[in-house]
DNA sequence: CTGTTAGCGCATTCAC
DNA sequence: GTGAATGCGCTAACAG
């Protein structure tokens, strides 16, 4: 209740208590191996000092800081702060503590980032990491590492598919009539982008629609916008985009071309970040990544525990949210 | 370059080097008190071995951790992953990890994350505080605390001053014939939201225009769709909304109910996270969250080298992006 | 300039 | 069951 100036140790705890400071140690680590009276009493007189334990100090004799790492490529991409907030909060179910590191979608950022935060923490998590699986793999092999939207052998992995959402979204614009239609790219290097991109191809074959690739490097806004020109001369009567961010963006540069959508035009996003806040809202591929980020920090938990790493390779399956933006194929041209 | 197991110590770098330990120490943290020679000597070896120095061991020899914590109370608003982002990239000039901690918009929550992390940091920020000010007093009583939007005298804090944005909103509907108007709040006890209902007021009775205050407990898409129902049986014919992401809220509730915005209706936002992404282009109040998160943790570094702990209030003014959701008042009911 | 020594706060052997 | 000693890796006096 108290808000002392300096931080108190076990020592005047252990005073307050009139007993010695391991048993005021063991009070708090191993409370079985004493006395139930005597913790009760180590207990109470800590908290009457406002005792707290030091981390540092804890951390220096036993190895373990109770902290783990979480690295996202960008917090402000909308796809990550429900993935932070999960993780945290299954962080906390263990008493650890996380740090953030945003490594700004750049590999030797997150390089530095990594080699600055590993050494005070027990384990680490990476989230859709732009670094190579040899720089993954040097990380793993110093301490438990898992990996979110990153495919490398033998690291514990959760995988977000979004291939099956995808391959819905392509099914469910085949049965509306759309025979031409684009995917709108993400980021080379990403995983997931990889997966929705042969995830459209493969389907697209398979329900005989023709699909042409628009390339974008970043997943932003304003890449998608920019998309739109690209769109309009193809022929196609709908889009599948990377990302909701893009598929906004498309909605908007479609917007100010007077094509209404989804009457002239169909639009699919990816993730599902953007709920129903787009008008019309979006059809789009459900997102996990609240439960990847609990699942993420959990099986690091798990191998922390058990001291064992397994190649444990975690699937997230996703599927097709139908809203508004998806509609019958307009087969004339406009 | 090589990945060791384990971690090596300063130990085994003072016998490869061929000096004592203390030498090892201070090349890493006093290299002006070594031989420029020997410094470089140990350096090398250092890099040889793959040495890293163990941050816990440094903290409970110094007291310094090195890390600052940065607490939220939404990870997942738009508003706090530039600040996050800004504050992390100021940190890491100063070569500080960055804990972050969301408070989920509960003071307990809040309150149980302040004393878990403020034991293994130099300093804490705190966003957007849904504390009261006595437990925000006592933290900063046992360590530095730099807070943001939130005013609480003798606490250094950056504030985020959306009041004259505001102000110039209201005059900005003044000028477009705009007699009613009304403002949709957000949370209670945030400093922001007094802020701007105040200004609100102020400033609509500078200019003669009517308004009306519309509650809502949450800044968020579905609170602010929920409002629109109450907008339009109060003959108003502009909204300023508590944050973009309500405005948003309000701006598909609208389209919704077949208003045209902004032939029908005018609506302006506060925070400008949502940009030029909303359609129409959404008018509202600039925000200068990076700007606030690179100001409090330049100024927590600050107060950690000169141990001083100034008064220091710093305020960031905000303005009006008129955008396309604002236009002439149409007086005649719809 | 550099080596030697003594803790930082805690967990953890050992004895008792 | 509990107390007394040892060391985690590093920095900070203190010597030399």
């Amino acid at each position: 209740m108290t808000g002392r100036k300096e931080a108190l140790t076990i020592r005047q705890v252990a005073i307050e208590a009139g007993v010695a400071r391991s048993s005021v140690s063991r009070a708090f680590t191993r409370p079985e191996m004493l006395k139930p009276e005597t913790v009760k009493r180590i207990h109470e007189a800590a908290e009457r000092l406002g005792y707290v334990p030091n981390h540092a100090a804890r951390a220096l004799s036993t190895g373990k800081h109770g902290n783990l790492a979480l690295i996202v490529p960008d917090v402000a991409n909308p796809f990550f702060p429900p993935m932070i907030r999960a993780a945290q909060i299954e962080a906390e179910r263990f008493d650890f503590c996380v740090f953030l590191g945003n490594s700004d979608e750049n590999p030797i950022q997150e390089d530095r980032l990594l080699g600055r935060l590993s050494g005070q923490v027990e384990g680490l998590v990476i989230a859709s990491s732009r670094m190579s699986d040899g720089q993954i793999r040097t990380y793993a092999g110093s301490r438990p590492v898992v990996l979110i939207n990153r495919d490398v052998a033998g690291i514990p992995r959760i995988l977000i598919d979004s291939g099956a959402g995808v391959r819905e979204a392509v099914e469910h614009l085949a049965e509306h009539g759309h025979q031409k239609i684009v995917y709108v790219s993400g980021p080379p290097n990403s995983w997931s982008n990889k997966e929705r991109k042969a995830a459209v191809r493969s389907s697209a074959q398979k329900f005989g629609v023709e699909v042409q690739t628009v390339a974008a490097t970043v997943p932003s806004f304003a890449a998608g916008r920019n998309a739109v020109s690209h769109l309009m001369t193809r022929g196609a009567t709908a889009v599948i985009a990377f990302d909701d961010l893009m598929a906004q963006g498309i909605l908007v540069g479609l917007a100010e071309q007077h094509v209404t959508v989804p009457d002239q035009f169909s639009v699919v996003g990816c993730d599902d970040v953007l709920g129903a806040t787009t008008y019309p809202m979006l059809t789009s591929v459900s997102n996990r990544a609240s439960e990847a980020g609990r699942a993420a920090v959990g099986l690091l938990m798990e191998m922390l525990q058990s001291h064992a790493i397994r190649d444990v390779r975690y699937v997230l399956e996703t599927h097709l949210v139908v809203r508004n933006t998806t509609g019958p194929a307009r087969l004339g041209k406009s």
